[in-house]
DNA sequence: GTTCATGTGCTAAAAAATTAGCACCACCTG
DNA sequence: CAGGTGGTGCTAATTTTTTAGCACATGAAC
């Protein structure tokens, strides 16, 4: 999902996308229970297949019930979704924003995750990048 | 303007901000050359006028001309964007969304850049965060 | 078998969003 | 001055989105 096709998402639509991307996949019942100001469940399905219809989800049978998947990749998702906060509020300044990531007050960051980062660092100026 | 906010915002609404934001003020007419798949103009101004009475947006004039500015600091503005794609494509794990921006193949971070991020880790070590 | 709970496909109505157009204003130029 | 250009406030029409409800299907429990 790049950032163009976001950008085409109304207002539920998008809402019902962000549950599934930060679940992985949903059922119809799961993703009613995440919305804010939940609708009826009808309102729900009849949602989940417009964004079927438009590529945005898939859907598989597990039982009697649909999950509902992304029809894109994890990691295309998350590329796409970074790259237009950055775009946006960072004025395409990647190093701008992981300053922002890393003086976020919210998040403690373990010292395992904060010697990854050295090493990506590390790598990211071997490449000469 | 907190991640509950953004969610409120409808398709046009949404890429009325978006402009906005990256621009960090824009007029009616700038932001009518911004976006996709562009209305007349009296149609952006009406969306202006609804993002203002929403509280997202405010105005002032200058000579004639109205500039429109996000009501809430660049800096809210970046933390809750980064908190929605932290929170909903990362599970909340700020050092993989630091990670995913450090591998990022779009963009090149410079020596300088990557010195100030060594600094950011090495304080957030210092910290015990 | 029946009943109940929960699922689906589909549709149309209701609500919200989007859009363009009118009337008017301000400023500049000839 | 008049005309042109570009601005605004406001409204209502149009389009899109959202919603709920009906009919039917499925599976489990009795």
């Amino acid at each position: 999902m790049n950032p163009n096709r976001e950008q085409e998402l109304s207002r539920r639509e998008r809402q019902i996308m962000d549950v599934i991307h930060s679940r992985g996949q949903a059922t119809a019942a799961e993703v009613l229970a995440a919305l804010p100001e939940p609708p009826g469940y009808s309102a729900v399905r009849a949602l989940l297949r417009i964004l079927e219809t438009k590529g945005h989800l898939r859907h598989h049978r597990a039982g009697a019930v649909y999950v509902y998947t992304p029809s894109s990749s994890p990691e295309s998702a998350r590329q796409s979704a970074l790259q237009r906060v950055v775009t946006t509020f960072f004025q395409g300044s990647v190093s701008q924003a992981v300053a922002a990531l890393l003086t976020t007050p919210e998040k403690e960051i373990s010292e395992t995750e904060l010697n990854e980062l050295q090493n990506l660092i590390n790598q990211a100026r071997k490449e000469g990048r």
